[in-house]
RNA sequence: GCACGAGUGGCGGAAUUGGCAGACGCGCUAGACUUAGGAUCUAGUACCGCAAGGUGUGGGGGUUCGAGUCCCCCCUCGUGCACCA
């Protein structure tokens, strides 16, 4: 019986099945062992999928397709990271509210996850802005609060005049506002409320080496934590005013022969001179208005100003100026330096601009290493300290020098990091609010559990009124409450949460999404945790994936979970480009979805051909040729089977290798052999191999059934195959399977295992080198011993042209792949 | 500037980790079947050479019987960080 290929009319059949049958739904807990499989948390944006974000979806669905196989309990869930600035912003401008575009936009979503064949259990769906989940990320803002890892603080925020808004850091891009690329940002003091991330700097430093991560994530990570050792060191100013400075190099002290502090530095209007006072001024005047991407530049040439004022360096008593300059950051280390422009680029710099003296004081083994019109940074020998200590190596210097000013109580040793505390603070209404009130009289008050949610109310303007408050500073009937201490007046924080708080537990929801009681279930959770393998974008490398860390660490403190890492392995996808090679974008009308590709070709041919294209962490284009072929793969296999359906069977085929001919062997051992190629390819995520070994068998079996036609070894070949394609193109194998009487369905089957036997070869082609360059090769049995293999080589009529004459002076045999005999 | 990555046919990429370089696919060439072909099938396809043979994994050195793979120097591209004291 012949039947057309025809995807168009079995995906959307299938894909209706399974989801009526559920197929993928997934147990709380069995005896089973356990895989969670893990995206990235998607923000659901109004444009839908494009085939570069099928790139995440699809490996991370094989993996899951074929662990279920393999007899594991797989959780594969999806939900929706959907508060954020995009709904809030389309709102703005359409006035269309953000839980309307949200519910639009998932559902886009979700259809075309679905369309993909990707095999979520979507009774599981979560989307960040019901109540029923933020209440959840409210009663972790608790959890920390509690912890004392949540705090207010006034600090200096971001400001774009022309939004007349707030702006979160990430977008800030070059120092300019997202949405106004040449409107430079500004800074305004605002009160905000803030995580302590840096509590735990050390820990989400020292985890990292346990994780099964990319190597470039974890060096962005360690970067961003910025880790540097040191010691913090006080100088007296000459009027008594201590100036705290920190420093990684103490061994340099000696050699300090003034002190910037940044303009921002509290201690400045103290310490200016009155005749230095309107210079000064001017100075941080000009600092302030100065954008970020200007003060920040490397090229720009160092400018500062002198106090007036002195300090003296502990160490030798000398007096030495404190000047202001931008160079200097009040958000790192103490706001103030020490100056050793002989030991520091930067100092060496000004020092020199402005005259200042630069004092050698460490001497180099080799004297050509100190190079003219430059800083020494290496190691060497101290000089022009006090006598006790010239002489001495620098690196022991080091420790003796902060012994001596921990034993003053002049100063100690430090570490210091460049990561700040996470502020989560947005003036923005599509968000979780944060659930304080602050209380006339009792002040702030965290709500209590029993009364979480906070609600976000629907009915809100939330036209930004440029007053810098969350529009909900509008809604009275949100703002006025009583205070849950003393029953009184109350207000409430309008704030909302950064998105990235709901991002940063949303794993450990999945095991257990509809629990009303607590936000997740011990047990369960201690089930399915950690995520055993988490995909997604390189983007994020820094911002949720350290968060993420971080609440969990905080979790695993308060007792509720027993880990300290949510995600034990992680994997990035490479990006996919459009054909041209430039970015795949709305604007420039270039996006491929996957709805055109499965009209044009099936879902099936969608996912094998970005399986197949590159391997999965590559950087590759679209390419709208190669997708042909991978087309033409589908229908290969299908013709496999085509006008033969009911000779084929879905149970194993008895074959009685030893009596095969030569050539029946050989399918079966290559079936066999990619029975073992598909496993390991999809285990170490080289999925475009895997493709490629599924052609090559097809590319065996569509010969031999021209001469052969159907027989046991074909027959069990292709049963092989179909079972192999599940994980890849699950629709075809499925109506594959239930033309050849398979009982639904193909996907619960269990995978196959190779037989070695089957699999190994049993000839070779050994390698005939002489000297190392390829003579000959010879067709020997597998089990070929190494004498035989010398003999065979010697022998041969191609060798012993460069053979003799000349010595064997040395045979190197590789058993089962090669020979050398090196000739003199 | 600093720190990682990566450079393999006309193209995307293989090479199970030091052992036949170019699997698989695209493209291309020739042929078959066709009214036709953007269908299908067959053969070929790294480069030079009629051939024997030689040369080839960005360039140059090195280790080794043997190097795409390991080591050193250089070039190009990509990514991240970028006055972090």
């Amino acid at each position: 019986m012949q039947v057309s290929y025809n995807p168009h009319e079995y995906e959307p059949k299938w894909r209706q099945k399974w989801l009526d049958s559920k197929i993928y739904k997934t147990d709380d807990v069995s005896d089973k062992p356990k895989f969670y499989c893990l995206d990235f948390f998607p923000y659901p944006s109004g444009s839908g999928l494009s085939v570069g974000h099928c790139r995440n979806y699809i490996p991370t669905d094989v993996i899951a397709r074929y662990y279920r196989m393999r007899g594991y309990n797989v959780l594969h869930p999806m939900g929706w990271d959907a508060f954020g600035f995009p709904a809030e912003n389309y709102a703005i401008q359409m006035g269309v509210h953000p839980a309307e575009t949200t519910r639009k936009n998932a559902a886009t979503y979700r259809r075309q996850l679905q369309l993909i064949g990707a095999s979520y259990d979507w009774d599981r769906e979560i989307n960040s802005t019901h109540p029923d989940y933020y209440k959840w990320t409210q009663w972790f803002f608790l959890l920390l609060y509690k912890r004392g890892l949540a705090y207010r603080k006034k600090s200096e925020q971001w400001w774009c005049d022309r939004c007349e808004s707030v702006l979160a850091n990430e977008q800030v891009i070059n120092g300019c506002c997202w949405r106004h690329e040449n409107t430079p940002v500004t800074k305004k003091p605002l009160e905000q409320w803030f995580f302590k991330i840096t509590a735990y700097a050390e820990r989400l430093l020292n985890d990292l080496d346990e994780l099964d991560w990319p190597e470039p994530i974890k060096i962005m990570q360690r970067n961003w934590i910025g880790r540097s050792t040191g010691a913090q060191v006080t100088f007296m100013a000459k009027n008594g005013v201590p100036i705290e400075v920190f420093t990684t190099r103490p061994d340099t002290l000696f050699g300090a022969t003034f002190m910037v502090l940044a303009p921002e530095h509290p201690l400045v209007p103290e310490l200016t001179t009155a005749d230095r006072r309107a210079e000064v001024e001017a100075y941080i005047q000009k600092a302030r208005t100065e954008s970020e991407i200007d003060r920040m530049s490397t090229e720009k040439e160092k400018t500062g100003v002198f106090t007036g004022a002195y300090a003296i360096n502990p160490v030798n008593d000398e007096k030495i100026p404190i000047w202001i300059a931008d160079y200097v950051l009040m958000g790192y280390g103490t706001g103030a330096i020490m100056c050793v422009p002989y030991g520091d680029q930067r100092d060496y710099e000004f020092a020199q601009k402005y005259g200042i003296e630069i004092r050698k004081i460490i001497e180099p083994e080799n004297p050509d290493a100190v190079v003219e019109g430059q800083a020494y940074t290496g190691d060497g020998t101290m000089v022009n300290c006090s006598e006790e200590y010239n002489g001495l190596p620098n690196r022991e210097f080091y420790e003796k020098i902060c012994d001596w000013l921990e034993a003053e109580g002049r100063g100690k040793r430090t570490v210091n990091y460049k990561m700040r505390d996470w502020l989560i603070s947005r003036q923005r209404y599509w968000g979780a609010p944060i659930p304080v009130v602050l209380c006339e009289s009792c002040g702030e008050q965290p709500v209590p559990e029993d009364q979480l949610p906070v609600l976000l109310p629907e009915d809100v303007d939330f036209t930004p009124a440029g007053d810098g408050k969350s529009p909900l500073a509008r809604v009275e009937s949100f703002v006025n409450t009583t205070c849950p201490q003393c029953g009184g007046h109350a207000t409430r924080e309008t704030d909302t949460m950064d998105g990235f708080a709901c991002s940063s537990w949303y794993f450990l929801r999945f095991p257990n999404p509809r629990l009303d009681t607590a936000p997740f279930d011990r047990e369960t959770v201690e089930y399915w945790l950690p995520v055993d393998l988490y995909v997604g974008g390189a983007e994020h490398a820094v911002m949720h994936l350290l968060y993420a860390r971080f609440w969990t660490k905080v979790m695993q403190d308060a007792g509720l979970v027993s880990f300290g890492e949510p995600f034990a392995a992680l994997r990035n996808q490479g990006m996919l480009l459009a054909e041209d090679g430039g970015k795949m974008s709305k604007s420039k009308n270039n996006v491929i979805t996957p709805d055109e590709v499965a009209e044009e070709y099936s879902v099936d041919v969608l996912r094998m051909y970005l399986m197949f294209l590159a391997p999965f962490d590559y950087e590759v284009s679209w390419s709208e040729a190669s997708i042909a072929g991978v087309d033409r793969f589908a229908r290969r296999v299908w013709r496999l089977f085509d006008e033969h359906w009911d000779q084929f069977s879905t149970q194993p085929i008895p074959i009685d290798f030893d009596r095969l001919s030569a050539e029946d062997k050989a399918v079966m051992r290559k079936a066999h052999q990619t029975i073992e190629k598909v496993t390991f390819d999809i285990e170490r995520m080289q999925f475009n191999t895997a493709i490629a070994a599924l052609m090559e068998l097809v590319n065996v079996l569509t010969p031999y059934k021209d001469r052969h036609g159907i027989t046991d070894v074909y027959r069990e070949s292709c049963r092989i195959l179909i079972h192999l394609m599940a994980p890849f193109a699950p629709y075809m194998a499925e109506e594959i399977w239930h033309h050849i009487g398979g009982a639904y369905s193909i996907h619960q089957q269990a995978w196959l295992g190779h037989n070695p036997d089957w699999a190994k070869e049993n000839t070779i082609t050994l390698v005939v080198q002489v000297n190392g360059k390829k003579r000959d090769d010879l067709t020997v049995p597998a089990d070929v011993t190494k004498d035989q293999a010398l003999e065979l080589a010697t022998s041969s009529e191609k060798i012993q042209k460069y053979t003799t004459g000349k010595r064997i002076i040395k045979s190197i045999y590789v058993p089962r792949r090669l020979v050398n005999l090196v000739v003199k």
